[in-house]
DNA sequence: CATTTTCTGGACTGGCGAGTTCTGTTTCTT
DNA sequence: AAGAAACAGAACTCGCCAGTCCAGAAAATG
């Protein structure tokens, strides 16, 4: 999709991009104003509108390209194999806190909102940011949850049903809070660190094997 | 605030929110047009602008009013004090469902959309839904924790921290994936019991007194 | 009944903004 | 260097829409 091109449109094409993205996670889709988002972006209303069509076109560029890019990188967080309850304890804690800290982020955190705000009008890009987020999260999870029951550190005979329970344990307060709150009391990380140790104390009272946690 | 006022004002008034309702929460903010709204609500033009002013005058309004009546009748929710660990178990059960029932509703979940999506625009707006959704449930929750763990049921030294988990547990999944993936594929009654009683469960592994749960 | 207030219906204003067009100018390609 | 493609800049079109205005009807009030 971004082959075959000139390099300086490469480099345009994503000066638009970063305009856009200032310019609709500020304002949203109907209140943005492209005339704004094009002197933002340093380059002329014609080249944006060769480059993507209209706004409804630059707007799904933009969006589905953050989702992607989000997801990537985070998903791919491993875990690593432990070798007493206390390691399980902290290995889970880690990886909370990193994937936490990952969607506390103001940008992230306004492209949700803005998604949340369009699913009636775009319900595709909502679908997409479910998809690349949330599942992709929990999907990643339940792998790691299905090797620690094969293992013996948990169990859990549903690891999906179970890596969603403590997904939303350790998102649920602090991303819902965001939503409605703003960016701007967003834990700091010690506060995030005690929070996912509690999901986690919870995670493992109901799926922990009985034998290792006491 | 609706005192004093001649009884055929009421009424249109009411027709108006009514109208309002209709078309902010299917259009948005900016999406919303006057005039349609206008015509939907069987009154003239002038009639809305007298009632409430302005476009926001009338969306403020609308989202406020939404926010009280959605809270007020569901928080008044009680919980009987169980004589057994499966009474406390279902009495749980119960109430977890009531509550997530009550959320997920089309227009309920089309207003916190609405809101979402306007948190940068109208940001007491947002912090309004937050108090009379998430907080106030919580808070209510947490009173029945603290009695509990008086009663030796639970174990609970923060019964507001506790209160939280379980509320996300029980709200995390069904409300975000709402709010990604529209109001059609809600859960029936028999899947939103089941993910409730899970959601108890684990609740319970992790706060419930240990002499009773086993 | 007379008066005052509220309402209707519809025309009107003014501004905004997405998308187009046009005339050059730059920048790659060969 | 010559031709082609992409670009700048700025004016321009055209539809939309919040809010106003006005003449007359309807309803409440005393």
């Amino acid at each position: 999709m971004t082959d075959g091109l000139r390099p300086s449109s490469l480099r345009k094409r994503s000066a638009i991009l970063d305009a856009a993205e200032q310019v609709f996670l500020r304002d949203g889709y109907l209140g943005a104003n492209m005339d704004e988002l094009t002197a933002l972006s340093g380059v002329s209303k014609q080249t944006v509108y060769a480059h993507f069509g209209s706004k409804e076109g630059l707007f799904v560029e933009l969006v589905t390209s953050m989702t992607r890019g989000a997801g990537d990188g985070v998903h791919t967080d491993d875990l690593p194999d432990p070798s007493s309850p206390e390691e399980l304890r902290s290995a889970l804690v880690d990886y909370a806190v990193r994937q936490l800290t990952a969607v506390l982020t103001p940008r992230i955190l306004r492209l949700r909102r803005l998604v949340i705000g369009e699913e009636s009008r775009f319900p595709e890009l909502a679908r997409v940011l479910w998809q690349n987020g949330p599942e992709r999260a929990v999907e990643a999870l339940a792998g790691h949850v299905a090797r620690l029951d094969e293992l013996g550190w948990l169990v859990a005979a549903d690891p999906r049903g179970a890596a969603t329970y403590l997904n939303w344990l350790v998102m649920g307060e602090p991303v819902n809070r965001a939503m409605l709150l703003g960016d701007e009391d967003l834990p700091d990380a010690a506060g995030a660190r005690a929070h996912c140790a509690e999901a986690v104390r919870i995670f493992l009272a109901a799926y922990g094997a009985r034998d290792q946690t006491g």
